[in-house]
DNA sequence: GACCAGGCACATC
DNA sequence: GATGTGCATGGT
């Protein structure tokens, strides 16, 4: 009989010896995290890179210039990525509630508590909380666990979770039952994102998955 | 051509 | 609170 506890630091164990440090977010400023977190939203990362790399090559990978910028000619450019015109809008609301707030500072909008700052971003039309929480963890390095599409489908196959749990139920599980650290949930997030990547699919590939029959020890 | 991808808002019951 | 729908490109 194996705690909640338990077989979270099993998982976390096998999926580090699995894939290796991850070395999350694929991003290189906290800026870029911030809008890589809009744009992959229901997105293969793919996509978001080539968007991403559309607004480097034009100089808009900045607040200001990001503000400045016609919503017709950033709906061009993050085309890849798929809703352009509602992500369109999503960075917009993200780019006047940095300058209403914070005068564009980043640096200024991280000194906030950070679960202050979390229900100001998830008033934010555009910011749920998976973009909430990336932003927080990635780009803000503050303690909160990012839940996804991965993180539910790898629990709940694993029985360990329902299918049907909520948000905050799947982030509890984790946030009551690990050590409250930063790295940690760095880390932890980006192997399930990994795990999800390559093996824990909608048609999965239980045979060489690192977790297999970890149910099996919790009972 | 079907299925999928690191969600979210909004309408409706 | 639960469930259904629109948003849209690009890879496999």
């Amino acid at each position: 009989m194996k705690t909640t506890k338990g077989i979270l630091e099993e998982i976390y164990q096998r999926l580090y010896k699995s894939f290796g440090p991850q070395h999350w977010w694929p991003g290189k400023t906290p800026f870029e995290v911030i809008i890589g977190a809009i744009l992959t939203q229901n997105t293969a990362w793919v996509n978001v890179e080539k968007a991403i790399n559309n607004l480097r090559k034009k100089s808009l990978l900045t607040p200001k210039a990001l503000k400045r910028v016609l919503p017709k000619t950033l709906a061009t450019l993050i085309r890849p990525t798929g809703y352009y015109n509602q992500k369109t809008k999503k960075v917009k609301n993200f780019i006047r509630f940095l300058f209403d707030n914070y005068q564009g500072s980043l640096k200024k909008m991280f000194l906030e508590d950070f679960l202050v700052l979390r229900s100001k971003l998830l008033n934010v039309n555009g910011i749920g909380p998976e973009t909430a929480d990336s932003i927080l963890l990635y780009a803000g390095n503050s303690p909160i666990f990012v839940v996804d599409a991965y993180t539910r489908r790898i629990l709940s196959r694993h029985n360990l979770i329902s299918y049907q749990a909520s948000y905050s139920e799947i982030q509890n599980y984790f946030m009551d039952n690990l050590e409250n650290e930063i790295k940690l949930f760095n880390e932890y997030h980006a192997l399930l994102v990994c795990l999800g990547k390559e093996i824990c699919k909608p048609k999965p590939n239980c045979r060489i998955c690192p977790l297999r029959g970890i149910e099996k020890e919790f009972v």
